[in-house]
DNA sequence: GTGAAAGCGCTAACAT
DNA sequence: ATGTTAGCGCTTTCAC
């Protein structure tokens, strides 16, 4: 490996030059700089990442923890904290976590050792207690899914009102049984939509009956084939349904599809996001968008501007209606 | 930030006696090692990997290189090299290049800076030469897209073979008349796919109109659509597609059931990869399954035998063939 | 069994 | 304008 000690030899300067040279430091005579500049293309010397961080805590290093990559919701938010991380010199590390505290904890440890200066969290199984002792030391931003008592700034929608306008609309369409593809309870995305849903119904005079309401186990299409299996089965049907995710939602309408029954006319989807997929599906999904790409965007910014020390305030910004062919 | 030093000074002894604990080297006294044991817990210790990378050159760290992360192909390979290389106590680092040698060679100066240990290179653009004179000093590996002339150990499966078959699908089942939806020519796959839907068309005595042979820009659903509606205004219309990619067999799906047509009576199409959501599309799209996951596992193998000195040997893996609806 | 000390590659005072 | 040097946190000889 060739070191600044190996340039500065070649270009007969000392280290603290080549420093000032690759820092690009002003004081440096233009001699001396071409001369150090030769040097260090003819070695083809890259500074140590190491070395510096060592000695500067610098390492333009961001983390982005998630649950998992397969889900196209988290892909499309990540391309936004890329975008904006590189236009401001930082490098990115997607950190799946699978939801293992083991892996959450090596990943957490990178930021305590400096190796990345911040962390964004979109994990929902992420250990709160362990994320917020880490945010008392360490920049830490929040994306999409938060802590409502926590002082962690987030960027995220309002789940609550956002799933209140889809299962509206669905009740406009004339629907009254409806039922709910819902992911695990102890996430609070899950918990927010779950109140949506039971407000429009409540607002409407709707009664909700348990058995409309379905927990999924994993974030797969097969779970929501299965959800709507079992829906499909009961004595007292739902005539719509509404998925927190377009995941469910695009297995619900394969099976309802594989079944023979016909969308929207047998029964209704409306879904949660706007994944890529969404209208690719068939038929169409009617969906609620999330400004995913923004939602990266912005968090990227504000754990930037946590590490250089400026003062962020959470964002909830606007989700969208989308009506397709599904409802 | 806990040091080393201040676990020492707490548990009364010299950093060199933490360090052996830390590391788990035998030569420590009962006595000691619980008193340290204790000082670290005490103080929340975790060891900092850039000091330790600096004296070791021992990072545990992989980088995987890949074009996208939008591409659910990567997706699952991704999940076989996560799986394989946390059994192995490595982690991973994905780094999307989106094509841009800047951010490339950033990777790769973590790669000679010993931050990370050794490269997974899935990105089909990344610059051979550049790649090339890496691995003549560290630890590379391809997965899927590899080089023909260069010492680079890869993973892949036969895609001239592979397209052969899914061609020859499409001929027994009565087509004539096969269009090629293919990607970007530069890249080593689609010429080898290229040259199976070749092989396949000449074996049977079946001609090759340069206007059946389309080449879409980018890898997403919208460029299949553009794809399909060019191939359907042709006057010598074709009655089968085989497209590269499930991505681009998607977006035609949808496309021509857009414009009314019936898949596979008007048109029948076959895909390549075998994404999860191939088998969600309307109607399921045929396909020719990549063992990705496995392929993940193995390039993960390979380049962990890669680090601790192992001899590898490039694996060309397994395809089949997947009947659906769609064909 | 344990400690002292050198040194990994780098930057930033401080000196010249 | 440039060089000298301490030290970032750690591991690893080499003494004791």
């Amino acid at each position: 490996m060739v070191t600044i000690h190996d340039v500065a030899k070649l270009a007969g300067v000392s280290v603290a030059t080549v420093s000032r040279v690759v820092n690009e430091n002003k004081r440096v005579a233009e001699k001396t700089r071409t001369r150090v500049e030769w040097a260090i293309s003819e070695l083809n010397y890259a500074p140590s990442v190491l070395g510096r961080n060592l000695r500067t805590s610098k390492s333009n290093l961001l983390l982005v923890l998630l649950p998992s990559i397969s889900n196209p919701f988290y892909t499309e938010i990540i391309n936004g904290i890329e975008d904006t991380a590189i236009a401001r010199g930082y490098n990115i590390l997607l950190c799946e976590t699978d939801s293992n505290p083991k892996r959450e904890a090596i990943y957490f440890n990178l930021l305590r050792n400096r190796l990345a200066e911040g962390i964004i969290s979109m994990d929902p199984s992420v250990n709160k207690n362990k994320l917020l002792e880490l945010a008392e030391s360490y920049p830490v931003v929040q994306c999409s899914e938060y802590d409502t008592e926590s002082p962690i700034p987030y960027v995220t929608i309002d789940n609550e009102q956002a799933a209140y306008d889809a299962v509206t609309h669905l009740i406009e369409s004339g629907h009254r049984k409806i039922a709910l593809i819902n992911s695990d309870e102890r996430f609070l995305y899950a918990r927010q939509r779950q109140n949506g849903y039971e407000k429009a119904m409540q607002k409407h005079g709707l009664p909700i009956r348990d058995e409309w309401v379905y927990n999924a186990e994993h974030l797969r299409f097969g779970a929501g084939q299965k959800a709507i299996r079992t829906l499909l089965q009961l004595h007292d049907r739902p005539s719509a349904v509404f998925a927190v995710s377009d995941v469910y939602a695009i297995g619900a309408l394969k099976e309802i599809h594989r079944l023979g029954k016909k969308v929207p006319e047998d029964i209704a989807i409306i879904g949660f996001d706007k994944i890529t997929f969404s209208d690719m599906a068939f038929p169409t999904l009617s969906t609620i968008a999330q400004p995913m790409y923004e939602m990266g965007c912005i968090s990227a910014e504000m754990i930037m501007d946590e590490i250089s020390g400026v003062n962020v305030n959470s964002r909830v910004l606007e989700h969208k209606l989308i009506k397709r062919d599904s409802t």
